[in-house]
DNA sequence: CTAAAATTTAACCATATGGTTAATCTTTTT
DNA sequence: AAAAAGATTAACCATATGGTTAAATTTTAG
């Protein structure tokens, strides 16, 4: 092959993958229908990773990395608090409009038992308490309304994430299946998480 | 049998049922597990009921009889609106305590393909458009400041369910696995929603 | 070019799972 | 009591699925 970036058949089976994964789950996911999707024999599956939990744990990290974005670099610079809160958000929902799926995906994946979720988010060296300082700091300094940091934290997350976890809900109950509408909607979210937010948190 | 309420084999099945796919979902769930947890023979199953969706069907409106609690009792009293909609989230705060697996059951659930979750809905003829009138009347009389009706809806609704449906998330990582702190959490957001959502939209 | 290494495939295997059947036991009806 | 209807079970079946193997093909190294 002459090609700069050689046809990789290990990288289109983690793109075929990711994508499968991330629709079905681990366990509604088919291990023929990535190869299908990879345009490769079942087996050849098998040659590059073991077996399918192997291939999910390659998945994972991929998908946490969508996940979990640098929303660190937001959170510790020098803006005032609600400016950040709102760029967090801003964010959050870009990445949210681009990966409709992976709240959904997230939520079946941390209920299932025997998850490997938790394993990576420990290897990440996630921590929340630097943030919860943060915050705490913010409300100290009169900036935002005093009250529980990860109330907060699981508020803003939530009004974030619920609707694209719900999104098949929305989309009928209050849009009697109109994709478009649907998708107006959840633009929409943007602007109106922010004021929401902080309408909630900005002292009176 | 000389007790009044016989011991009912089909009710021991949808009560396994239930159980179990509330759980475990629709896929996840297995016939041999619902039958071993009605202390019954996995024949027996099929016997009342012909395959697994016909099962999974009839315990359907048992979850949602639970998941769409009389609401509507609430929201069309005579209360202040700010006072109704925390009645709202009190009460359905209090029903996810009681049943914390609803969530992620429906989330799962309605982003199934082919799921039969809104035929459902729709049999229940539940429509959210006297909710949306009497959240615009509020407005209109100035009782609470003007939004888009839907997002307030799905604000409240978020702000009530997501904490459930990422349970584990929140109990590893806010609490690194601390059941009991996670309880504590979970009943904190009553007060905490309330105060979110009255200060977010109470008119300056 | 040739041999070794890497890649790819078709065919196969074991197991789990939803579902069926035919026989057995129990209850009800006559 | 006998017959009919209903409830229950063990054994079995077909299929789907994750996984394996051995052979074939292609690529790389000497």
């Amino acid at each position: 092959m002459n090609s700069i970036k050689k046809d990789n058949t290990e990288d289109k089976i983690l793109d075929a993958a990711t994508e499968v994964f991330l629709e079905k789950g681990m366990e509604g996911s088919r291990m023929q229908e990535i190869a299908d999707s990879a345009g490769i024999n079942k087996a050849l599956l098998h040659y590059y990773f073991r077996n399918k939990e192997k291939l999910f744990d390659a998945i994972l990290s991929n998908i946490m990395n969508i996940a979990f974005p640098q929303i660190g670099k937001v959170l510790f610079s020098d803006l005032p608090f609600t400016q950040k809160v709102e760029n967090v958000i801003d964010i959050y929902i870009q990445l949210l409009l681009k990966h409709p799926q992976l709240p959904s995906f997230l939520i079946k994946e941390m209920n299932r038992n025997g998850s490997l979720l938790f394993q990576f988010i420990e290897k990440q060296q996630f921590k929340i308490a630097p943030i919860i300082d943060a915050i705490e700091a913010a409300m100290d300094r009169g900036e935002i309304i005093k009250m529980p940091a990860k109330h907060l934290i699981v508020n803003v997350i939530g009004l974030c994430v619920f609707p694209f976890a719900a999104r098949p809900m929305v989309k009928n109950v209050a849009y009697n299946g109109d994709d478009k509408l649907l998708q107006e909607f959840l633009k929409e979210r943007k602007k109106e998480v922010k004021a929401f937010v902080i309408r909630a948190i900005q002292p009176q």
